[in-house]
DNA sequence: ACGCCCTCCTGTTGGC
DNA sequence: TGCCAACAGGAGGGCG
C-alpha cells in the first residue's frame, strides 16, 4: 500500500528515465481503474509530447506533458516500473507507455484502486488536489498545525492522521509507526492531545517518513521500488502487523484493534490511552 | 461540520 | 484437498 515514502521512492527512481522523453505510444489495456481512464484525451494531449517534470503531491504523482498533467495514483496495489526490453505485458499491466528511446513503462495494479487521469493545465486547482493538507516534510506541517486540527475533534488521533485534509501521505503503516514513536494510543480522541503531544507527534511523523524514504519504503507484499527491489523499512516496523510480538522497547506484546474499518497496532504499555505525567 | 459507514477490486489466508 | 468467507485498505461519497 503505497504511502508517501513509497510514492516518493518511485518518483525519484523513475524521474531520470521519464523526464525529457517523448511519449511515442500509449497502450491502455483496461478501460477503468478506480475511474475510467480518459484514453482519447490522453492520446490527443500526450502522444508525441515531452514529459517535462514528475512531481508528487501526497500520494499522487503528476507528470507534466503537453498542455497539462497526467495524474497517477497507485491505490492499494499499484506499481510503476520500466518493462524489460523484450517483456510481454502480463496480467494487471493496465497501461503501457512507449518512449522515444524505446523504453516502456507500465502501470500495474491488481486491485485496481489506482487511477490515471488527465488534468488540463496546472494541477493545483484540481478537485482531487486542492483540498489537500500540507506535505508532512515541509515547513507548513508542525505541532501547531496538528494542534489546531485536533481541537474539538472526537475522532481517534490515528483516523485524524490518515485524513488527507489534515496532512497528506500518511496511511495506515506510517500513522501506526508515528503513534508508536510518539507514545500515543491510536484510539486517543484527537481533542485530548496537548500542544506538546502534538509537537512530538508531528516530529514522529516526519522522522518515520524520512527513515522510510531512506529505506526505499515498506514492502509488505505488492510494493516494489521502480527497479524491482523491495522497500526495506519493513525491517524497522515497530508496531504495524506485529500483533502478539514483543514490543521492541518494553517487551509487552503488541496489541491490535479496529478503528474505522482499519486495523491499528500499538504497545499497551508504551502508548497509554491517556497521557501519563 | 463532523463522523460514521459503504464502495470499488483481487490475491491471500484460514477455517472446516 | 477443496471450497468459501474473511481480510487487506486509499479515499471519495453518501447519509444522519
Amino acid at each position: 500500500m503505497p504511502e508517501l515514502p513509497e510514492v516518493e521512492t518511485i518518483r525519484t527512481g523513475l524521474a531520470p528515465c521519464l523526464i525529457g522523453r517523448q511519449i511515442q505510444a500509449l497502450e491502455i489495456r483496461t478501460p477503468k481503474l478506480r475511474w475510467p481512464i480518459p484514453e482519447e484525451t490522453l492520446r490527443r494531449h500526450t502522444l508525441h509530447q515531452t514529459i517535462r517534470t514528475l512531481e508528487r503531491r501526497g500520494k499522487y504523482l503528476l507528470a507534466a506533458c503537453g498542455p497539462g498533467h497526467m495524474l497517477i495514483h497507485l491505490g492499494m496495489s499499484g506499481r510503476l516500473f520500466l518493462l524489460p526490453p523484450d517483456a510481454c505485458a502480463e496480467r494487471h499491466d493496465h497501461v503501457i507507455w512507449t518512449l522515444d528511446d524505446r523504453t516502456r513503462f507500465c502501470l500495474h495494479d491488481p486491485r485496481r484502486f489506482g487511477a490515471l487521469l488527465w488534468i488540463e493545465g496546472e494541477w493545483q486547482g484540481h478537485p482531487l488536489l486542492q483540498e489537500l493538507g500540507p506535505e508532512p516534510l515541509e515547513e507548513a506541517f508542525d505541532g501547531d498545525h496538528l494542534y489546531v486540527w485536533s481541537r474539538n475533534r472526537r475522532v481517534a488521533i490515528k483516523t485524524l492522521l490518515m485524513n488527507g485534509r489534515v496532512v497528506v501521505g500518511v496511511g495506515n503503516i506510517y500513522a501506526t509507526e508515528a503513534l508508536f514513536l510518539a507514545g500515543v494510543h491510536p484510539a486517543r480522541p484527537a481533542h485530548w492531545l496537548t500542544r506538546a503531544c502534538c509537537g512530538a507527534l508531528a516530529e514522529a511523523i516526519r522522522q518515520v517518513l524520512r527513515a522510510a524514504i531512506r529505506q526505499g519504503g515498506t514492502t509488505l507484499r505488492d510494493y516494489r521500488q521502480s527497479d524491482g527491489r523491495p522497500g526495506y523499512f519493513a525491517l524497522e516496523l515497530q508496531a504495524y502487523g506485529r500483533t502478539g510480538a514483543p514490543c521492541h522497547r518494553c517487551a509487552t506484546p503488541i496489541a491490535s484493534l479496529r478503528l474505522g474499518q482499519r486495523s491499528a497496532f500499538f504497545c499497551p504499555r508504551c502508548q497509554p490511552l491517556e497521557e501519563s505525567n
